[in-house]
DNA sequence: CACCTCATTTGAACAGTGGTCAAATAAAAT
DNA sequence: ATTTTATTTGACCACTGTTCAAATGAGGTG
């Protein structure tokens, strides 16, 4: 009955992270628990609080990353070689797409109301959506009001919203998508 | 030490309601527990649980009235002596006010993944998006396809979702309200 | 009145949760 | 070889939803 594991094996953040990422895409945030976290490794879950200091600063860890992950896709899509009105569509179904594919993700990113788990998100939110804004505002060849930009944003999310809760899967719902980012767009370019 | 109240005060579905809406509407589905509402009523727990079989049929049976009165609010709107434009207007705003007047309950009507609660929502939400559907679309002197209505539907979504998240009230967000209502319409009619 | 029945209520019990912390452990530094 | 220090354990706390045998007492029957 050894309580220490050897150095080799000795318990990291990024194990944790691992770990817990899994079970988290698999469960979602509610549904997985630190004991489960624990024990997936082996481990106590003493020791995940060492760690961490309790189970949103976990998962909030993770979701740091995924922001990072959606402002590289943003940056991406908006370097692609297209005209502006395709490019804009792009972006907002890249976004809805994001959304769909990492359901899980964006259920902490922009759906929980957990207050543990608000506490941690600090800039992310802002800085993510500030470039969202950015590029649609230029590829909109300032078409678009920052007002207007903000419904398309919720309008975005109000789709990802619901049949992330219906737990459908992006391509399920693709054509809809499209139709709908045709919907948000109609009216700003003469076409 | 009875442990049986008297006849008069004998506990009913409704008295239990009552107290389980108090306290969720306070504090949100997941923070009310059966435990809690027991409490407050001077009854244990597994009185509660003789009335209902468990926690989601309790606050199922809640949400059931508030699709009621979701209905009820835009029958109400749409019999309005208004032009046809200013009455699609009153029942996108309608929409949003009810979702942020009562968060707790657009919570569960519209946005808790949980499935024992899924469970019990049966038709409710699609006779209810149905009726708003319908009544859209003739304001909109039918120059709306089902599928512009469904998107509208989705964007008023995002809206509450994203400002019932920040736990805003309505009346804190009337403007840009007003103004994603505006954006929603843009290009229907021709003003 | 006594007796019985049965709807109702209780509270202990179960398996789980997030979180804390003294104590045990072993690797590293002295 | 000894001390220090980072890490891990697991008992413990207060809580959750849920189940269920047992207790209770109101109402009906003889």
């Amino acid at each position: 009955m050894s309580s220490r594991k050897s150095a080799q094996r000795e318990l990291t953040r990024e194990m944790i992270m691992d770990a817990a990422r899994d079970l988290f895409i698999l469960k979602g945030y509610e549904h997985v628990s630190m004991r489960q976290v624990g024990k997936v490794l082996g481990y106590s879950h003493g020791a995940i609080y060492y760690h961490f200091t309790n189970k949103a600063e976990l998962f909030y860890a993770l979701v740091e990353e995924h922001f990072d992950m959606l402002e590289h896709k943003l940056k991406e899509l908006a370097q692609a070689p297209l005209a502006p009105r395709e490019k804009l569509e792009a972006i907002l179904l890249g976004y809805i797409e994001f959304g769909l594919n990492h359901q899980s993700h964006y259920e902490i990113m922009f759906l929980i109301k957990d207050e543990e788990v608000r506490d941690f998100l600090n800039q992310s939110p802002y800085e993510t959506y500030e470039l969202f804004a950015q590029t649609v505002h230029s590829l909109s060849e300032k078409q678009l009001s920052i007002q207007e930009i903000w419904s398309i944003f919720l309008s975005l999310h109000g789709f990802v919203t619901h049949y992330l809760r219906h737990v459908l899967k992006y391509e399920d719902v693709l054509d809809m998508a499209k139709q709908h980012v045709q919907f948000l767009l109609k009216g700003i370019f003469q076409s």
